[in-house]
DNA sequence: CCCGTTTTATGAAACGATTCATCCCTCACT
DNA sequence: AGTGAGGGATGAATCGTTTCATAAAACGGG
């Protein structure tokens, strides 16, 4: 309503505007009887500082901008919380963007944070690194992939390794006496999808007699799990896999719910499944889920960590790629 | 880098700041060639909106400040979905604050929004509706509350009817013959806590015979759920409730890990268990979870349209408070 | 061919906080 | 008493966009 400004204020306490400035952000440049002065001028008066003014001024603003695949995905809501743990510590706040798996929606929350002059941008990105993000980050804004790594070094990133994690999903698998392995998972352009498919690749062509069979899905949620988990419930017994991999844990709950629940397959008798990111419901869902274990929290930290060291650096700057391992979390699903 | 500004897209094309400006704002008042050889200037330099200046002159941010309890409740985040949903249609954008239930970051939120000159703030908030709010809507900020109603009619809100949807639950509980009922939740500063137990007390009563025993927690999470779980199965059996009616699903879970999983106490014979809010994974729970269903998306949904009606209209507006019924959701954790 | 509209373009003013060169005092020291 | 140093305070300039009063050009009807 009343829009007070610092002019106000200055008005108010009888000094000048520069002066109710230097007791916002250098109370120690101002004598204490006059810092005391505006203070009250400003609790008399109501005033709010406009960040808009401020960080026009300042020329970036003092948040970090963060595009996740999904929020509804607990382990991205962890990575977020990471990152605004690290974040706060130099006073950053945390813009959270939902993609939902859309490359016109994670181009708008890029769009909005380089129009909001961010300090930065953390993006777990759908597809390629595109034009995209090298332009962004040419015209000045610091980018760090999160959950993902380049092939080249030219981006700063923190991942961990889908690869290794695919593998050791399906090492687990074939180690208690699975042969007949599906792997449900898409859409394949999602990084993570395909290293994980990769890693299984190669743990299924050191095991012999094992196969593997993809069960394309159209995005990671519980939904398109429940799909998937149909499919393979209507299939005759003897036509079925003996154990499903499961590219996160959203989509292994669905074919958990598929099987077990709409359907008479026994996990792990039946089926053995194992899923992706130990979140914090595999542990209690119908039947425990083994699951690939991410840092998750960590990584949020850490990627903010890179994203102030490459803002604090010159052009000149080392791009980092830090890569974390996965583990292996045994519960009964497969048999644990 | 460059910090390229209207004023260089205007000498690069040719026309004044004005013009492009308009080209950008309004298309349609300039010639279509202008506005070509704007827009060429434009992806020639690079040129990003400034939005930290357009806010200074707009007055008002593009963009709504949702405050939640509790980010990693998949209640909240689906409420965000529907806020957002909703925000969209108009242009604007949501900002999600996570207060974790702690009045310091709560405060440290709105202090932010209000900052930020944003067009109105959503919240769920943490105690009583106190001078904070108050002064916040005084100076301006258009306010609605989330999940929550007021005694008086001084804001608007949107609601869900918790101590009816306590009720239910309770009715429920005693309705399949459960005798001994343990309410787990806290702290009972959240109103939804404090309500949904007293429609628990008000079933309790309407049913002769039948006892109610409160828990307290000190947070609505997994793990608060598994020290109330743990503490209910190092009792003896016979001093054991043979129900349990948990504040959220979250708390559920955490019960549920601990008894059935951790335990050998079994769900339903042995405590039958509802939970609140009725989250996507209830349904996948161990043992799946009866609760207490909320329009959760459509809360969000609701609570933008009235503070867009209340931004809207003048100083005189009359606060509306809006509330849902819960419905009650049986599964197997209660026999179902 | 003229006058009143309509279309198109102009550029200075404004938004509000921060910065920085500058000035005014005190005070200590010689 | 004179000088220099340094703590305090000042206020104009600045950031980049939008707005708005105004001007110029194009158009159409009589």
């Amino acid at each position: 309503m009343a829009a007070i400004s610092v002019r106000d204020v200055a008005a108010r306490a009888g000094v000048s505007v520069g002066t109710v400035s230097n007791v916002l952000n250098r109370p120690d440049k101002v004598a204490p009887a006059t810092v005391e002065r505006v203070q009250e001028a400003i609790s008399e008066l109501g005033f709010v500082r406009n960040d808009a003014a401020r960080q026009l001024r300042a020329g970036r603003s003092r948040s970090i901008g963060l595009v996740v695949l999904d929020v509804a995905n607990p382990f991205f809501t962890d990575v977020a919380r990471g990152a605004e743990a690290r974040a706060a510590e130099d006073g950053l706040t945390v813009l959270l963007g939902n993609s939902d798996e859309n490359l016109d929606r994670e181009g708008a929350y890029l769009d909005l944070f380089e129009e909001q002059r961010v300090h930065g941008v953390l993006i777990s990105p759908l597809g390629d690194v595109g034009d995209r993000l090298t332009r962004l980050r040419a015209r000045g804004t610091p980018t760090v992939l999160v959950d993902r790594k380049t092939a080249d070094h030219s981006f700063s990133s923190v991942a961990v390794d889908d690869v290794a994690g695919g593998h050791l999903a399906v090492e687990h698998l074939a180690a208690i006496g699975r042969t007949r392995i599906a792997f449900v998972g898409g859409p394949q352009s999602i990084r993570q999808v395909a290293d994980r498919l990769e890693g299984a690749r190669q743990a299924v062509r050191e095991h012999p007699g094992v196969s593997l069979e993809v069960i394309d899905t159209e995005a990671l949620s519980v939904l398109q799990g429940r799909f998937a988990g149909e499919q393979l419930r209507a299939r005759d017994p003897a036509d079925r896999p003996d154990a499903v991999f499961a590219a996160n844990d959203l989509l292994a709950i669905g074919v958990l719910q598929a099987l077990s629940m709409l359907g008479d397959v026994r996990v792990p008798a039946d089926v053995a499944l194992i899923g992706y990111d130990d979140i914090a419901f595999a542990a209690a869902a119908i039947v425990p889920l083994s699951s690939i274990r991410q840092p998750s929290t960590l990584i949020g930290h850490t990627a903010v960590d890179l994203l102030l060291r490459e803002a604090a650096g010159g052009d000149d700057f080392e791009h980092e790629q830090i890569e974390f391992q996965p583990e292996l979390i045994v519960r009964e699903s497969t048999g644990g």
